[in-house]
DNA sequence: CAGCCGTGGTA
DNA sequence: TTACCAAGGCT
């Protein structure tokens, strides 16, 4: 039997289960509800990028209730989105958003893009978030490749505890593979694995004895092998220029005027390090210097 | 393509 | 307490 035919046969065997379970236990999360339109997923997804459903929650609701389209958004200064972006982390997602929403306004007459292309030529918008917001969106058939699917296909179908630290091209072979034929059901499949592994497939601690298809999988069937090989990334913060970023842009997201040199200094005692956190900032257009030495978030 | 980009909760 | 982890994208 070749790859394919196995990963077929294999599949079959999953669909069921997983989006049988599903059904009876997604959460209840508001970019899910029916009456909830594709400018609402892209939302949710860029601030689920690297960032868990709990923090994003509050900050989703607000930001939907003061920016119910993409024109809305675009028509205010980009330094409002990074603004009520809060603590999310990440803010250049802010920005992005934000390009994105103006793109949207210019080029696709308002309406966020159903085409997977036109998706991805937008600024933010990889090739996890295209996917996922044609698949979540539109009810389109694609392979959704976020960190939860890839840890539950790891270990379900590839027998390991832990994917690669990048996508791989076999990754995504095995995910089309995966994917059921009929446009409804693989969109339905998209959304069950990645809660399969949000909720269940966990990464530090699986909850097996939960799993719909514990009794079909991989890993559990080679005895739950540890993960092979160097050790997963470790990113360190504290000390960082990332951390000196964070700290520069609070002080400039909880300022409703200009603020100045001082305020910014008086943040972090290395100079250096302060004034290369600065530097990036302006660089990534988060941060607009003005002539009289002051600072603020952007206005273009 | 490896490194960079925030923040906070949890074991 | 430290270290890991959370619906990635960009250069």
């Amino acid at each position: 039997m070749t790859v394919t035919a196995a990963a077929q046969q294999t599949s079959a065997l999953l669909h069921a289960p997983v989006i049988d379970w599903f059904d009876a236990h997604a959460r209840d999360l508001p970019w899910r509800r029916p009456e909830t339109g594709p400018w609402g997923v892209m939302v949710s997804e860029f601030m689920l990028q690297q960032t868990p459903v709990s923090r994003v929650l509050p900050v989703y609701e607000q930001w939907l209730a003061r920016w119910p389209s993409p024109a809305a958004l675009a028509a205010e200064a980009p330094g409002e989105a990074v603004r009520a972006w809060g603590r999310l982390g990440y803010p250049r997602r802010a920005l992005r958003l934000h390009a994105a929403a103006t793109a949207i306004t210019e080029r696709h007459g308002g309406e966020v893009p159903s085409d997977h292309g036109a998706l991805l030529a937008l600024p933010g918008v990889g090739e996890y978030t295209a996917a996922a917001v044609a698949s979540f969106a539109y009810g389109q058939r694609h392979a959704v490749l976020d960190t939860n699917v890839r840890r539950v296909f790891a270990r379900a179908v590839t027998g390991v505890q832990y994917p690669p630290n990048a996508t791989t091209a076999a990754e995504r072979r095995l995910a089309r593979e995966l994917l059921p034929q009929r446009e409804p059901v693989a969109a339905r499949w998209a959304a069950a694995t990645m809660e399969l592994g949000a909720l269940v497939c966990t990464a530090r601690t699986p909850a097996c004895g939960s799993c719909p298809i514990a009794d079909r999988c991989a890993w559990r069937a080679a005895g739950s092998p540890a993960h092979d090989g160097p050790p997963r990334r470790g990113q360190t913060y504290a000390g960082t220029d990332r951390q000196v970023r964070g700290k520069l842009l609070a002080v400039l997201r909880e300022a409703v005027a200009p603020v100045p040199q001082a305020a910014l200094d008086a943040v972090w005692d290395e100079p250096v390090q302060r004034a290369r956190a600065l530097d990036g900032l302006v660089a990534d257009g988060l941060v607009e210097p003005l002539d009289d030495g002051t600072y603020r978030l952007p206005l273009t």
